[in-house]
DNA sequence: TGTAGCACGCTACAAATGTAGCAGCTGAGT
DNA sequence: ACTCAGCTGCTACATTTGTAGCGTGCTACA
């Protein structure tokens, strides 16, 4: 899990996640206080040993990637942030981020209708 | 910012946000391992020096609180992971979150539902 | 074809982190 | 008053992190 990560490794792999596949260049241009190249690229075999990160051979060096699918790491941070902030309540983090946002675009709340409404026909279905 | 936290450390913050005051015994009793209380004790040493928790004198020993208000530490930490996550897009991680949920409470779906309807009636009054 | 980049993998090392041992203080029970 | 139990703050120390310096190999191009 990411949260075992000590501060820099963190860094970037949430770089990564955020960005997707980068070069040592880019990344040490990218963390705050730009580390050197080396320094970088000591981390990321740190990173590539624990296995959390995977290496490609990309025409200008090595390409960086999560080895953790996306799909997969948001939902378990989701699921993390939930229970230490939420109390272990989703619908409590989507209020908090429908009330964070400045602005949603209309297709979003559209969607966001369409899948409470889908929740509730869950429901009902469910049990009860 | 808890990123910068180490990951002992952070998992004690967390358990803070979770559980709310605790002694350094309820701590080292819930922390992955069960660490020594002098292990512990050391640990909420420096993060009080950091400023992350706060000090109290209890019955049965010190009680310790994170230093950041709950609320705060909240939408910090979800505005970094939807920025990291999901592209910076709340709607998404909205999304992610009511698909994840097994169930939800009736009330809830209503909360949400009204928010939305703010949402909206916010966005047509904002601008355009 | 020499040489000026780049990017890479080691090696090294200071600083931070994770953990525990120890001695002292304080309050309750005997 | 004596002692035991529970907590506390140091001190110490092995491991992990964070960072950089070097020497090497491969292009590209003067």
């Amino acid at each position: 899990m990411l949260k075992k990560l000590p501060p820099r490794e963190r860094e970037i792999v949430d770089l990564l996640y955020e960005r997707g596949d980068l070069t040592v260049a880019e990344i040490s241009g990218a963390l705050t206080g730009q580390p050197s190249g080396s320094a970088v690229r000591t981390m990321l075999s740190r990173l590539e040993q624990k296995g959390f990160v995977r290496r490609t051979d990309g025409a200008k060096g090595h390409l960086y990637r999560p080895a953790v699918a996306d799909s997969q790491a948001r939902t378990t941070a989701l699921k993390e942030l939930v229970r230490v902030f939420f109390g272990g309540s989703p619908a409590g983090a989507a209020t908090a981020l429908l009330g964070m946002t400045e602005r949603l675009e209309e297709t979003e709340l559209d969607e966001l209708e369409a899948l409470i409404a889908q929740a509730r026909s869950d429901r009902h279905k469910g049990s009860e």
